[in-house]
DNA sequence: GTCTATATCTAGATAGAC
DNA sequence: GTCTATCTAGATATAGAC
C-alpha cells in the first residue's frame, strides 16, 4: 500500500476507536489490529500515539477554520448563523474524543496546549465579533461587559456539551438529542438581548431544534 | 498507627495528589510514597485504586448534600443564594480531580456512574426548585420551558467550570479568578428574568465577584 | 498493621528480517 | 512498507515475613 494510504487508514481507524472508546482506553495495538496492519507498521508511519492525536487535531482545526470566519462578507442572518453553529457542533462531534479528555490531553501533550489555546481564542473572538455585528445592525442590544460574560458562558457550553451529554444520556445515543438541546441552550442565552423580530425568529428555531 | 488513621492519611494524600496531577497520572505507589507508608500497606486498607476514588466521592457527596437542600425553610434571599453557590463551587474545587476526568471516571467505574447521575439529578432539581420559588415570591419571571433550558445551561457551566478554567488559565492559579468568573457567569444567566430590584442586587453581586 | 519483595499484566515503542 | 518478535517501563495488586 502506498505510504499515504496506510497513514490515512491509521488516522481514520484511530478516530473511530478514539471516539467510541475514549483515547486513553485505545492502545496502538488495537488500532493496528482494527486497521489490519502490524503494530510495527503503525510505528513506521507515526512516531508515537501522541503523534496520531496531534495529526487528528490538525485536521480538526482545518475543518473548524472556515466555520469561524468573521470577515465583512459573512452573513448576520439568524438562520444562517444557526446553520453555522450547527455545522460547528457536527464537526466537534466527529472529533468527540478530543472533548472527552480535553483537560488531560491539554496537560499531557505540550504541542496540543498551544493548538487548543489558539482554537478557544479564535472561537471566543468569533462569538464576540458576531455579537458585535448583530449589535451594529441593530438586531441585538447588550453592553460590552455583559457581552464578554455571555461569550464566556457560551464558549464553556460549546466546549463541554459532548462530555456533558455522554454523562447525562449515555455514550450510545448521545448524538442528535444532545445537539438539539445545545443549540437551544445557546440560542436561549442570546434571546434576552435580541430585538423582538430576531427574538421571535430565534425562538422558533430553538423550538425546532428541541423537537 | 490505628487502622482508621492510616486510612484517613491515604485518602487525604490521594486527594491532594489527584487534584494536583490528575487522577490518571497518580499511581498508588506515589500515594504510598507521599504518605510515608508502603505500597502493600495501602492495599491492606483499600482493595484498589478505584476504591479510593469511590471513598473520596462519597465524602464529596456528604459535603454537597446540605448545600443542595431545598426545603421550605431555605432562604430565597439573593445574597444568601449567592453564598450557597459560592460554597458549592468551593466544595467542587476541593475535589477538582473528579471534574477534570468526569467522563472517564463515569465510564470506568460502574458504581460511580450511579453516584454521578444522582448528584447531577439533585443539582438539577435544586436549581429548578430555587428558581420556581423565586418565581412564586415574584422575584423572577420565566416560563417553564425556558426555565428548563436555563437550568440545563447553568448545570453544564457548573459541571465544567473547573476543567475550563484549567485550560484557559493554567492549572496553577486557576482558583479564585475562575471562581469569580463562574459566579458572575451563573448570575448573568438569571439576570434577564429577575425583577428590577433583584436584578440590581444580583448585578452588584456579580460585579463584586469579578473584582 | 506494616513491611519488603515480587508477581502479573499491559502499555508504548523498537529491532531486524523480508 | 510491512512483518514478527521482543524490549522496556511502569502500573496494579499480592504473598508472606515481621
Amino acid at each position: 500500500m502506498a505510504r499515504r494510504d496506510t497513514r490515512e487508514l491509521i488516522l481514520a481507524t484511530s478516530l473511530v476507536l478514539f471516539n467510541e472508546l475514549g483515547e486513553p482506553n485505545v492502545t496502538t495495538n488495537q488500532v493496528a489490529l482494527e486497521a489490519d496492519i502490524s503494530p510495527g507498521n503503525l510505528y513506521y508511519h507515526f512516531r508515537s500515539k501522541d503523534d496520531i492525536v496531534l495529526d487528528l487535531f490538525k485536521r480538526f482545526l482545518l475543518q473548524m477554520q472556515p466555520l469561524l470566519e468573521t470577515g465583512a462578507g459573512t452573513s448576520t442572518d439568524m438562520a444562517e448563523l444557526c446553520l453555522r453553529l450547527h455545522l460547528i457542533l457536527e464537526t466537534m462531534a466527529r472529533h468527540r474524543f478530543l472533548y472527552r479528555n480535553l483537560a488531560d490531553l491539554h496537560a499531557r501533550i505540550p504541542k496540543l496546549r498551544h493548538a487548543i489555546h489558539g482554537l478557544l481564542g479564535r472561537q471566543r473572538q468569533a462569538l464576540n465579533e458576531v455579537a458585535r455585528r448583530l449589535r451594529e445592525t441593530g438586531a441585538m442590544d447588550i453592553d460590552d461587559a455583559r457581552l464578554e460574560i455571555l461569550t464566556g458562558n457560551v464558549l464553556s457550553l460549546l466546549t463541554y456539551w459532548i462530555p456533558f451529554a455522554e454523562i447525562t444520556e449515555g455514550p450510545g445515543h448521545g448524538g442528535d438529542v444532545a445537539m438539539g438541546q445545545v443549540m437551544a441552550g445557546v440560542l436561549h442565552q442570546y434571546l434576552p438581548y435580541l430585538q423582538p423580530a430576531e427574538a421571535r425568529q430565534v425562538q422558533a428555531l430553538a423550538r425546532e431544534y428541541l423537537a
